[in-house]
DNA sequence: TATGAATGAGGCTTCATTCAT
DNA sequence: AATGAATGAAGCCTCATTCAT
């Protein structure tokens, strides 16, 4: 007689438990006891749902790159001028830089920890799903796009490792106006 | 009359070893019986030279900021035109891409590892003298400064988790485009 | 359903183990591989009963003390004429000579091994019980039960570390005289 | 061109530190690299005086033993009336309280560390050196020495594990007013 | 399904001792 | 005689994983 669980439904809520533990003290400081006890179950508990401890961290990122890119192309606007998609971009990055943060702290732990090929490929395949997405958004071409991403992701990790060193409000200012100077010269 | 060593030699000799065992294999994987199998001496012989494994890594970030930032300042010139300086810059860049990323792979791990305040004030000293030191050869302000860093941080990160995706060459002449435009649009 | 097992229960047969580990042996020689051999378990099924080494100890004091100050008030006479308290004394310490000796050992040497106040405070309370044990028993005055602690616990070192020095029934004779004497004194 | 050192001066010098060591801490505690720098020399000079740590704690033994017999029959008076020689007892061991608890520190110590027979024929040896000079002192029959002697290491014991506990001068006129007793009994 | 007791390899660290200088 | 660098076995403890219930 199994007690009727939506097996389903129970990985995600032990993932966000994960998640919020992996953010707060690392993957490899969360050992399978102390994941136990976030999620409120046994440890034996876990492996009737994960077969070991690389699985969950592999479901773990499955489960946010499926979430995030629907997320990102349905909160970004995919028409508008250059300016406002600039902004909601800025927008975007700055109520979400906390998980961000803590995405990208994960992915290169992931890519550290576990250097299966598997893993590897999971995490560039959803480092390029955000590249990609935010190519779309801002309509510019590979090239540009790669190197905003880069700056967006440089501008996480200086936020990581210098909490103070990073002000977006300032940042966007800047590149409204190289933006703003480079289209008056073409136009002129 | 002791056994003739010279003690600060010795340690570089033994950092250096280390930082080749990270780089490679992370800080975590490093254990210290690996790192001494890899420096050619005993556990023992470690804690001789350093009181505890964290101290190892505290050692090496320090010998490797202290020579980097002297290094940094030696290599790039500090008055010439802007674009030269640009092109500086990216050199530098491109010929040291694999030394600095294992070098930040380093100083995230520790980030997540060592989470004593001491490590992290380090690692966040570290990055500040770097991106000081390129703001200095950019001859640019703070902000502008604090941007190109993230631009280079980020395309370190990306490189990493992504090794194909970025091409420094391009991303070189863009910039130089850009700065052309401006200085175009400026002086027109 | 977990695996049935009552932690209590499981505990004790583990300190038991344990003491008679201490007592041959020595808690500093008692390393944690030969507590686990001693007991029939491996060392990390020790770690789920105990958090480490010291917390063996203080579990074992208590279950001893808690033990033991019971059984000493069970087992001694609380009304009677004074040569009988002093021949059930005798023939309690008799009795348990070689237990007592064991556990004298233990308690100093944890006094030097583990110098956190919490040990110390624990032997130092245990000491005090078996004191005032004594002291009710002999039904005397403080200082006289301290007198008298003293001299069995200076028989207990000494037949530590000259077995063949101490010949408990000739102390017996002579104190038992030496009431005698002094209540004639007083009667005369 | 051997340096002019006196051998014996210089492993006393070393035997002196090493009994404020262990006393302090305790013979375990002290590694041979503590023993080194409280003495003031490299952990290689030791073994130029002693062969290994079991012989530093032989022969420190030996020196007290040596120092302290002498000396025990020359501070006590060995003709004069009871009370007065009891008198003398307690005040040489007043005296000397924290000295020797010290030292039935250490002889407990190397009782439990050091099972060699050898060491612990030679703490027991030392033990009845003493004994047999407090019986001496004292001028009572064997019997009575080892009972007064297990009644002094007994409060030494006790003094240790619970510093509050023992009250000498109140033990002394307790002793007293028996000796009185007794003796007005057989005189009356 | 769910529990948590049990395992044992392996991590960091300590330390008596040896030996080249 | 003296130094201190070097060794490596062994200590305490952690942890992913298995399994009886």
């Amino acid at each position: 007689m199994p007690k009727i669980v939506d097996h389903e439904a129970q990985r995600e809520l032990l993932l966000d438990a994960c998640f919020r533990l992996f953010a707060e003290q690392g993957y490899a400081a969360a050992t399978m006891r102390r994941i136990a006890v976030a999620a409120g179950v046994s440890t034996g508990t876990l492996y009737h749902y994960f077969p070991d401890k690389q699985a969950i961290l592999a479901a773990l990122l499955e489960l946010l790159i499926r979430r995030d890119t629907a997320r990102v192309r349905h909160d970004l606007p995919d028409d508008a001028p250059v300016p406002v998609r600039i902004h909601a971009l800025f927008l975007f990055y700055r109520a979400r830089a906390g998980y961000l943060r803590d995405l990208l702290r994960i992915a290169m732990e992931v890519h550290r920890h576990e250097p299966s090929p598997e893993s590897r490929d999971q995490v560039r395949d959803g480092l390029r799903q955000y590249r990609d997405a935010m190519s779309d958004v801002l309509a510019v071409d590979p090239l540009v796009g790669a190197m905003a991403f880069s700056f967006i992701l440089g501008s996480l990790t200086q936020g990581l490792l210098d909490p103070d060193a990073v002000d977006l409000g300032a940042q966007e200012a800047f590149v409204q106006e190289v933006w703003a100077r480079l289209q008056a010269a073409a136009d002129g």
